[in-house]
RNA sequence: GUCCCGGUAGCUCAGCAGGAUAGAGCACUUGAUUCCUAAUCAAGAGGCCACAAGUUCGAAUCUUGUUCGGGACACCA
């Protein structure tokens, strides 16, 4: 809608206009400030502009007015344009909103070490990720959704060594002295349990066995996270094992080489990430042999770049910020356009309960698991509260309030609205197909202003994915859902003399908000 | 000390490629149900947009400085 429109309006100003939409729908659909622009070009006023650029639309057919107020071009838009768009999606739900495009993406996220169970931390980054893929699939691109697993490193030895000592001291009933750093929780406790039925209690008698317990650990772990994003709707089309990269290393470590990127120093091979920006150099391989983390992530992205995608998201949380120099120095220095990485930071999620600071920690295991939280509220509440607020901002909510499930839940507002439609329909007898051709004309402001509100879809999807702000599509459909509200206490419909009209704008409204709630990952409810 | 994010209504947050009287939800007050679900709606109240300077015809929005809060500054991931 909004394509043709600012074409239509760019054919007759011959120029380059922002295109806004009015605080208030009474003064049009779409407005710009253009005359403002014009007015130190033309050194005249921009209201007189503005009167004289509203005369050359006299007759275009999409607009039924376009008048000059204080200096604003305001258009209004006809209820043939109107309809027709309404009458096109009706008769083509499945594309409705949707666009072409040949761009493809690789969308990274999660990424979560297969050392423990997702927490609630981990949830925010998952479901902002999923959305974007539904958002950006749903716009024509490719997009690729993969989960990096570190499945190697000092994290996954720690894993397997607490799931020893737990095995001793909760199987073998021995004592332990624990070190400082292991993984806490009860989940380790249950490992080890499982860990000596799957095996025998006797792998906790010999060290030598804490090498099979890392690894089956691992595994185990990553079972337990796939489920968990299984429970809120996400799956991934790829696990990118960081240790099976590996082996690439040498072919990645020539590149560098090859642009001298890299020196030895202290029998340690660094990186010259500070030519990039970055604090500092870093260590890429240790005085006895070993990767650091940054190495796999060289590779890894090494590996991304292969493959040749127009585009790169990595949705880290924002602890890592530091981290996204010396990755990015890193792909410049591989030869790489690093621009075509982006890297949205999910900031802290902090937790309440009851009014009291729920401090995370995945070590200690003192963390809430994304798991207890979606069968407390379930899972379109958990997604709609991550997806109710952007990235960047530090969230913080209560859990004793997510639980609470009537209207302060903006999901429940949301689907009452679809549900209502529904039922008008049911009581109407009718179905979408009986309506669908019926001509919209004469309508009054406020059903006009429904209808128009509805078809912004495609629009507030647009600019929910290029500007990955997810919050913008909660928000507006928040907006529509209440504006059905609104109208649907204002005005009778079955039965009355514009039922026909009014259901066809009806499910439009419906169209627009189960089409919405679906790239949320959300499933619009029929019946309350 | 350096870097990142944030400071907008009592609370949680939108708005920020500059533009018309600063918005929503929750909470609070008042009202609406012989009629399609009152799980709703309407009305009211609530704001030095952290502070200061600058750029501009115009700043919550851009720049700089200050301040407060959160986070990061590993050869851990």
């Amino acid at each position: 809608m909004k394509k043709k429109i600012t074409s239509n309006i760019k054919k007759e100003l011959e120029r380059e206009f922002i295109l806004e939409k009015p605080k208030d729908l009474s003064f049009g659909h779409y407005a710009t400030p253009v005359a403002f622009s014009l007015a130190k070009e033309l050194r005249k006023s921009p209201i007189i502009i503005a009167e004289e650029l509203a005369k050359k639309f006299a007759k275009n057919e999409i607009f039924e007015e376009v008048n000059a107020t204080k200096g604003y071009l305001n258009f209004k838009l006809s209820e043939t344009f109107l309809d027709e768009y309404t009458t096109w999606a009706l008769k083509n739900q499945d594309d409705y909103a949707k666009e072409k495009n040949d761009k493809s993406i690789l969308l990274e996220f999660v990424s979560a070490n297969p050392t423990g169970p997702l927490h609630i931390g981990h949830a925010r980054g998952a479901v902002i990720g999923d959305t974007l893929c539904r958002l950006g699939r749903h716009l024509g691109y490719r997009v690729d959704s993969e989960y990096y697993v570190n499945d190697a490193g000092n994290q996954i030895d720690l894993l397997g060594l607490s799931i020893f000592l737990a095995g001793q001291e909760n199987v073998l009933k021995q004592k332990v002295d624990w070190p400082d750093e292991y993984y806490r929780g009860e989940y380790i406790v249950d490992l080890a349990h499982k860990a000596s039925e799957d095996f025998d209690k006797n792998i906790f008698s010999d060290k030598e066995n804490i090498k099979i317990l890392s690894d089956w650990g691992k595994d185990m772990m990553l079972q337990l996270i796939e489920k968990n994003l299984k429970d809120i709707g996400i799956t991934f089309d790829k696990y990118v094992s960081e240790k099976s990269l590996y082996n690439k290393w040498d072919e990645s470590f020539e590149k560098l080489q090859k642009n001298d990127k890299t020196y030895k120093k202290d029998e340690k091979t660094w990186i010259r990430s500070s030519d990039f920006g970055d604090e500092k150099d870093r260590v890429v391989v240790r005085d006895d042999g070993r990767a650091t983390y940054l190495a796999g992530d060289i590779i890894y992205h090494d590996n991304k770049y292969q493959r040749g995608f127009d585009r790169y998201i990595n949705i880290w949380g924002a602890d890592h910020h530091g981290y996204i120099a010396r990755v990015k120095a890193a792909i410049n220095f591989l030869g790489y356009d690093e621009s075509r990485l982006e890297i949205i930071l999910a900031q802290m999620v902090s937790l309440l309960k009851g009014g009291e600071p729920y401090k995370m920690s995945k070590r200690s295991g003192n963390f809430i698991l994304m798991s207890d939280v979606t069968q407390e509220i379930g899972k379109d509440a958990l997604r709609f509260v991550f997806l109710s607020k952007k990235a960047d901002t530090h969230l913080e909510f209560d859990v004793d309030m997510l639980k609470k499930q009537d209207s302060t839940n903006p999901i429940f507002y949301i689907n009452y609205a679809h549900a209502r439609v529904n039922q008008i329909f049911e009581k109407s007898g009718k179905k979408i197909k009986d309506v669908k051709d019926v001509k919209l004309e004469n309508l009054n402001e406020n059903a006009k202003n429904l209808l128009f509100n509805a078809l912004l879809l495609p629009e507030v999807i647009e600019d929910t994915f290029n500007s990955r702000q997810v919050q913008r599509l909660s928000d507006y459909l928040i907006l529509l859902a209440s504006n059905l509200h609104k109208f649907y206490n204002e005005n009778r419909v079955v039965g009355s003399e514009n039922e026909q009209v009014y259901l066809k704008i009806f499910a439009m409204v419906a169209l627009s908000i189960r089409t919405g709630l679906g790239l949320m990952g959300i499933e619009a409810k029929d019946k309350m």
